[in-house]
DNA sequence: ATGGTAGGTCTCCTA
């Protein structure tokens, strides 16, 4: 069987309902998920979701801040959440599928606007929950597994508009890199996205505050799709909704898909 | 070097 899975940082699932609803008709996506959701679990505007076939959801919420959801037209199986770095926020949830695929859906905190966890606690936070996920990856080895989110971080040369300028920018610090390095290591996760578009400039989220997104380009890659390597060779057809990004009240984030065939 | 926009909630925090 052959299934696409989608991710996306959607800013405020009430919202910006009326997109989530656009992508699930235009693209439809086997199992999307979805992280700033901004909002319980019992406020999650479903119906229009179920209404398009998307009968299942997991999800793990709070006022306000973070929450992420996995809505699928498959059957899913609540694998529950973690809470890494006992932040107490709504950043996991995890799901199964009938075939046996793992699904991990992460919002990694952006760690503030200093790299530095003396000056800033929200930087160490966020080096707190990588080496959380690196170690949990470490003990209990994952398999049969996709792992995809909002990492908030931009790993490669190539996943930033200028490295240079970004390498003491939140995102793109050696310190962070590295340690989504040692995250992805210690599972053995492949980068999917990468796997399929090994060459070029590649993004995901562009900021509000650019007077021309779209002209200026200053992007990052900071959402990503991983699989374990039992099932990284199943993965193909990678893309970056880019146009997502320019529709009406878009999200700063455009969604990411990847297909598997298994 | 700086400030720019957006969302949620309750006046400012987070991204």
């Amino acid at each position: 069987m052959s299934f696409t899975l989608a991710t996306w940082n959607i800013n405020s699932v009430r919202l910006r309902e009326p997109i989530v609803c656009k992508l699930l008709e235009e693209e439809g996506p086997d199992v999307l998920c979805l992280q700033e959701c901004k909002s319980p679990v019992d406020k999650i505007p479903l119906e229009g979701f179920r209404a398009l076939g998307y009968e299942y959801i997991v999800a793990q919420g709070q006022k306000g801040y973070n929450g992420v959801a996995i809505l699928s037209k498959l059957p899913l199986k609540d694998a529950g959440s973690r809470d890494y770095a006992s932040l107490g926020h709504a950043r996991h949830v995890a799901a199964e599928l009938e075939n046996g695929v793992m699904i991990h859906n992460f919002y990694v905190p952006a760690g503030g606007d200093v790299p530095d966890r003396d000056v800033n606690e929200k930087f160490g936070q966020k080096l707190d929950y990588l080496a959380e996920m690196r170690d949990v990856f470490h003990a209990d080895a994952p398999k049969k597994s996709i792992l995809v989110g909002d990492l908030n971080i931009a790993p490669r040369e190539d996943d930033v508009w200028d490295h240079k300028k970004l390498l003491k920018v939140v995102s793109h610090t050696p310190v962070e890199v590295e340690a989504l390095a040692a995250t992805q290591d210690a599972g053995r996760w492949v980068d999917i996205t990468r796997q399929d578009i090994p060459l070029g400039p590649l993004y995901s989220w562009w900021s509000y505050r650019a007077r021309d997104w779209d002209d200026a380009d200053k992007g990052r890659r900071l959402d990503h799709v991983w699989a374990t390597s039992d099932i990284s060779g199943a993965a193909h057809g990678s893309r970056i909704h880019r146009v997502a990004r320019g529709w009406e009240k878009p999200s700063d984030h455009a969604p990411v898909f990847a297909t598997f065939d298994l």
